[in-house]
RNA sequence: CGGGGCGUAGUAUAGUGGUAGUACACUUGCUUUGGGAGCAUGAGGUCUGAGUCCGAUUCUCAGCGCCCCGACCA
C-alpha cells in the first residue's frame, strides 16, 4: 500500500474524549475511529489487525474441531423467554428493540439459545457427538458504562464456541482442549507470556469458570497470580488463605470458557438418545474471545512513548518501507524496492509522501510496523539499506537481496 | 444506576455580557529535506432549545453528547 494513497492519517495529539492508551494510540495511528461512546469503527490499518488476529482465532477454533457458523444479531425472543433469559431482570445489558408490527426482537449479547435450537434439529443419537460449533461476529450489550476505549464497548466483535458432548467426563477433556487452544492463540497473537489462566466465578452460568487474564495495569480485574504454576486466581472468588505469597496484578480479561452444564439444554431440550436408546441432556461449554479487545489489549501491553508496537503476526503490514528525500533515483529505487517486495508477497506499506524525514520516523513508530527499512541517498551510495526493528530499536544494513531473502524466508 | 467533570474551527486549546485568539492540520507561493522545518498567504468555529438582557459563546434552566470514579458485567 502506498502511504500516500491511504485515506487515513496520523494524528499529532490525541482527541480529548480519550483517555486510555488503547484509544489515544489507534486513534492517534488512524487503525479506529470512535462512532460513539463504546462504539469504534475499523479502519483500514486497524482492519487489516483485526483480521489478522481473526484468522489466527480461526486456526486455531478449526484445530480444536470448531465448525464456523454465522448466526444472526437479530434475536427471537421465544427462545429466551424459555430459557428464562429474555427478561430485563436477568439479562440487564439487553438491546431490545420492535417490529413495525409491534413485535419485540432483541439484538445478540450471546448466542447460547438460537444454537441450541439449531442443534436440536440435528442432534438426536450419540453418534452425533460431541460437535464444537463457533462464530466470529458482532455482540451489543447495552453496558451502562463503556469504558477504557476499545476494551469495553457496546458493539463489539467476539469469537463465541459451543461445544455438545455426552458425558461431564467428555466434556471436561474437550473444555480442557479448548483451554489449550486459548493458550496458543495468545502465543501467537504475542501476549503469551504476560496471560494467565485464571480462575474466577461462573457467573450465573456455573459456580467457577476459567478466565485468560493479561497483566495489565488498564485492566479491569485484579488477579493472584502462581508465577511458578503459571495460573492465577480472581479476586472476586479469592479468600484471604488463598492469596498468601502470590503477586497482585491488575489484568484484562482477554478471553473465558465456561462450562454450561444442561443450563440451557434442559429448557431447550436438546437431547440424544445413549447407546442404550436412553434419552440424555447434552452436556456444553461456551467459550469466549473478544477480537477488539484482544487488539485493544495488544496495543496497551506492547506500545511505548512513541506509539504503537505489534507483533509480526498481528502487525498490519511486515515492512514500512520509508523513502526520503526528492532525489529521483531515489523514488526510483524505492519503487523498485516497493515492487519486489509486492511480487515477493511480503506486505509493504510504502511511505512515498513528500514529507520530511522526522515527520515520516514519527509517523512510523506510531503506527508500529514490526520492520522500517529506509531508502535514501545515503544507503544508495551506501548499497545497503538500514532495517531498524520498531520492538527493539535494533538497526542492521542489508542490501537489497538479502533484505528480499530476509522477508521472503521468514 | 449513584457521584463528579466537560462541550469554542478537522485536532488541541485561550478568552470575553458588546468585532472570538493561538498552535497543528488544510489552500497558495518561495525556501528547506535523516527525527513532527521556515517565511508569506487564504479559508474555516462558540452542542441544541428556552429564559434573563438593548445585546448571550459567556448568566439561568432543560435537552443531547462525551469523559472519569463507583456499582454492574448474565
Amino acid at each position: 500500500m502506498r502511504q500516500s494513497q491511504l485515506f487515513t492519517k496520523t494524528r499529532r495529539e490525541a482527541p480529548k474524549d480519550e483517555v486510555s492508551k488503547n484509544a489515544q494510540l489507534l486513534v492517534r495511528a488512524g487503525f479506529v475511529a470512535k462512532e460513539m461512546a463504546g462504539a469504534y469503527s475499523y479502519l483500514p490499518l486497524g482492519l487489516r489487525v483485526l483480521k489478522k488476529i481473526e484468522t489466527i482465532i480461526r486456526e486455531e477454533m478449526v484445530a480444536v474441531g470448531g465448525q464456523e457458523v454465522l448466526m444472526t444479531a437479530l434475536q427471537d425472543p421465544s427462545i429466551w423467554k424459555e430459557s428464562g433469559r429474555w427478561s430485563d431482570d436477568v439479562v440487564d445489558n439487553w438491546f431490545k428493540t420492535k417490529l413495525q408490527d409491534g413485535g419485540e426482537l432483541g439484538l445478540g449479547h450471546s448466542h447460547e439459545e438460537p444454537l441450541v435450537r439449531i442443534m436440536t434439529g440435528q442432534v438426536s443419537s450419540y453418534r452425533d457427538l460431541p460437535r464444537a460449533v463457533f462464530q466470529i461476529q458482532n455482540k451489543f450489550r447495552n453496558e451502562l458504562r463503556a469504558k477504557s476505549g476499545i476494551l469495553r464497548g457496546r458493539e463489539f466483535i467476539m469469537k463465541d464456541l459451543y461445544s455438545f458432548c455426552r458425558t461431564q467426563e467428555e466434556h471436561e477433556h474437550y473444555y480442557e482442549a479448548v483451554a489449550a487452544s486459548y493458550k496458543k492463540i495468545f502465543d501467537r497473537v504475542g501476549i503469551g507470556e504476560r496471560t494467565f489462566r485464571t480462575k474466577a466465578a461462573g457467573g450465573s452460568f456455573s459456580k467457577f469458570s476459567d478466565e485468560f487474564q493479561m497483566l495489565c495495569d488498564a485492566g479491569e480485574d485484579i488477579i493472584y497470580l502462581d508465577r511458578a504454576k503459571g495460573e492465577a486466581i480472581n479476586k472476586e472468588i479469592a479468600s484471604e488463605s488463598d492469596i498468601s505469597g502470590l503477586e497482585e496484578h491488575k489484568a484484562i480479561e482477554v478471553g473465558n470458557i465456561f462450562n454450561l452444564g444442561t443450563r440451557f439444554s434442559e429448557p431447550l431440550g436438546l437431547k440424544f438418545k445413549d447407546e442404550a436408546g436412553a434419552e440424555q441432556l447434552v452436556i456444553m461449554g461456551c467459550y469466549g474471545i473478544g477480537l477488539g479487545r484482544l487488539m485493544g489489549s495488544i496495543a496497551e501491553a506492547l506500545s511505548d512513548d512513541k506509539g504503537l508496537v505489534w507483533p509480526e503476526a498481528v502487525a498490519p503490514y511486515r515492512v514500512h518501507l520509508v523513502m526520503l528525500g526528492e532525489n529521483a533515483d531515489v523514488k526510483k529505487e524505492a519503487d523498485e524496492i516497493y515492487r519486489e517486495l509486492e511480487e515477493a508477497k511480503v506486505e509493504v506499506l510504502y511511505d512515498d509522501r513528500d514529507a520530511r524525514a522526522g515527520e515520516k520516523f514519527a509517523d512510523s513508530d506510531l503506527i508500529g510496523i514490526p520492520m522500517r527499512v529506509v531508502v535514501s541517498e545515503k544507503a544508495l551510495s551506501a548499497g545497503k539499506f538500514e532495517c531498524v526493528e520498531r520492538a527493539s530499536g535494533t538497526t542492521i544494513h542489508l542490501s537489497l537481496s538479502e533484505l528480499i531473502e530476509k522477508l521472503s524466508h521468514a
